[in-house]
RNA sequence: GGGGGUGUAGCUCAGCUGGUUAGAGCGUCUGCCUGUCACGCAGAAGGUCGAGGGUUCGAGCCCCUUCACUCCCGCCA
């Protein structure tokens, strides 16, 4: 075979009439006997391919050409007639294979098919062939709309003068009072994993003002729902110099509405596959704490326990506020000081309630964050009220000894966007590999 | 951790008030096919009915134990 440069599928509808070199996975063969159809991929698109009878050699390298085999093949650029039915760019183009080498096999019968637009797995199916099912084009898209989150949240935090920082994973104490961390062996001592970056991006906006961070997070609680992992890619951030903690939800807003827009643009093709859109830019409604318990007491009769919501208060207000506004997002603000870790500013005319937030999306809880106790006096009281000691956080409130701003931010977690923004029924299919309790392979 | 649900072919699922040889679609394999595009047609292989025990003349189906998966609650992102 002479040499040739490779041309991605998607830029065969520039070179028809010419020979090009193609390399990409079988998706489907159709085998007519004399005629023989092979749909190929690469990373760029799907395109069919055509042996005809006359091609005597590439008609026998297609006879080992099975489902998802890797290929390389020369071949001539020629339009044909759309089908019409999934009209696309690639419809009108065919490639006329000249010559075909198969370059991998699968070593066995396939478990599952993923050439199907719809494979209908089970979870654990799908999750124990993971790398398999990833070929599925429906699955695929739910990993490069993921890349283009990334993308759009970092994009807009730097635009917005956010230094990206990466903060240590393994770390020392526990951060937030809780004991959902995993332990690990640390040289001859114990460590953990973190569980927030909470301490230290606010360290890390003590020098910078604005700080975000990427990073993965560990959390050692055995959940058993649809939208907990054990492992996920937390989006933090952290901004100094504050007026309250509406400086902090206006810069949330605009990250979140970054990254819809930024997929929207740029994901067309898989919300198609999904049959998903992203929210409309509109400004997301506050609602204090207090104001959504009364909503559901009047509008669905729920009673909550004290002053706090379920998950199920969580569905029934956000269908509500899309209701009344339009608006698939909302801020719940003003939770009571009981139920915040001790790090969170308390409300000046009431201090029972503090300057922080949750934010649902579609009626799940996307993120959280709020303004925090910028001063050494106030977090030791308020460490002390929680019953625990200031002696066990004294690194923590060291951050806080040298002239720190107001300041305040949020978590945001990334598959939880993905997983509301497709509507999939589980946040383990949003994550590349899960782990949940029981998942620790593949 | 508490509560529900489901385990039948490689995958997704039917399987009646318990009844004798356990089914379908998809996938796989074989043969035929020059325009398909989830190709079509014909045929074939493939099952310890999750596992163990029990009730019964007889169990995929009923009971007990156990394992696996899954969903809800709690917790949160």
């Amino acid at each position: 075979m002479e040499a040739r440069e490779r041309t991605l599928i998607a830029a065969l509808p520039d070179k028809i009439g010419e020979t090009v070199q193609v390399k990409g996975w079988v998706s489907t063969r159709r085998d007519h006997g004399k005629l023989v159809f092979l749909d190929i991929r690469d990373r760029s698109g799907s395109v069919q391919t055509v042996i005809l009878p006359d091609a005597t050699e590439a008609k026998e390298a297609a006879e080992g050409a099975r489902a998802q085999c890797s290929v390389e093949l020369v071949g001539l650029v020629k339009e044909r007639p759309a089908k019409g039915e999934n009209p696309g760019p690639l419809d009108g183009i065919e490639i006329e294979v000249k010559t075909l080498q198969v370059l991998s096999q699968p070593v066995a019968d396939l478990p599952i098919d993923v050439s199907q637009s719809e494979m209908g797995l089970q979870l654990d199916t799908l999750l124990n062939y993971r790398t398999l099912a990833l070929r599925n084009d429906k699955v695929r898209s739910i990993f490069e709309i993921f890349s283009e989150i990334l993308a759009a949240y970092e994009t807009h935090m730097r635009k917005e003068g956010f230094l990206e920082i990466k903060t240590p994973k393994i770390v020392d104490a526990a951060t937030e009072g809780g004991a959902n961390y995993f332990k690990i062996n640390y040289f001859d001592r114990e460590a953990f994993l973190a569980q927030s970056p909470q301490f230290y991006k606010q360290a890390g906006m003590s020098a910078f003002e604005r700080v975000y961070e990427i990073g993965t997070v560990f959390r050692a609680e055995p959940h058993f729902t649809t939208r907990h992992v054990n492992e996920y890619t937390g989006f933090d951030a952290e901004m100094g110099f504050i007026e309250s903690v509406e400086d902090v939800m206006a810069a949330l807003e605009e990250a979140m509405f970054a990254i819809f827009e930024h997929v929207g643009e740029n994901c067309s093709q898989a919300l198609e596959l999904h049959a998903a859109s992203v929210p409309k830019r509109q400004s997301i409604p506050r609602l204090r704490l207090s104001e959504a318990v009364k909503i559901l007491r009047k509008e669905y009769g729920k009673e909550t326990e004290g002053e706090d919501i379920d998950g199920e208060g969580e569905r029934l207000i956000s269908e509500h506020i899309a209701k009344e506004s339009g608006s698939e997002l909302v801020f719940l603000t003003h939770y009571p000081t009981a139920i915040r870790p001790f790090y969170s500013m308390p409300s000046t005319d009431n201090p029972e309630y503090t300057e922080t937030f949750d934010l649902l999306f579609r009626g799940v809880e996307i993120a959280s964050g709020g303004q925090r106790i910028h001063t050494p006096e106030l977090l030791e009281e308020q460490i002390k009220k929680k019953g625990l000691k200031p002696e066990d956080f004294k690194d923590y409130i060291d951050i806080f000894r040298f002239g720190t701003p107001p300041h305040g931010g949020w978590g945001l977690g990334s598959e939880r966007i993905i997983q509301k923004i497709l509507g999939l029924g589980s946040i383990k299919e949003a994550v590349l590999y899960p782990r949940d309790v029981k998942r620790l392979t593949p």
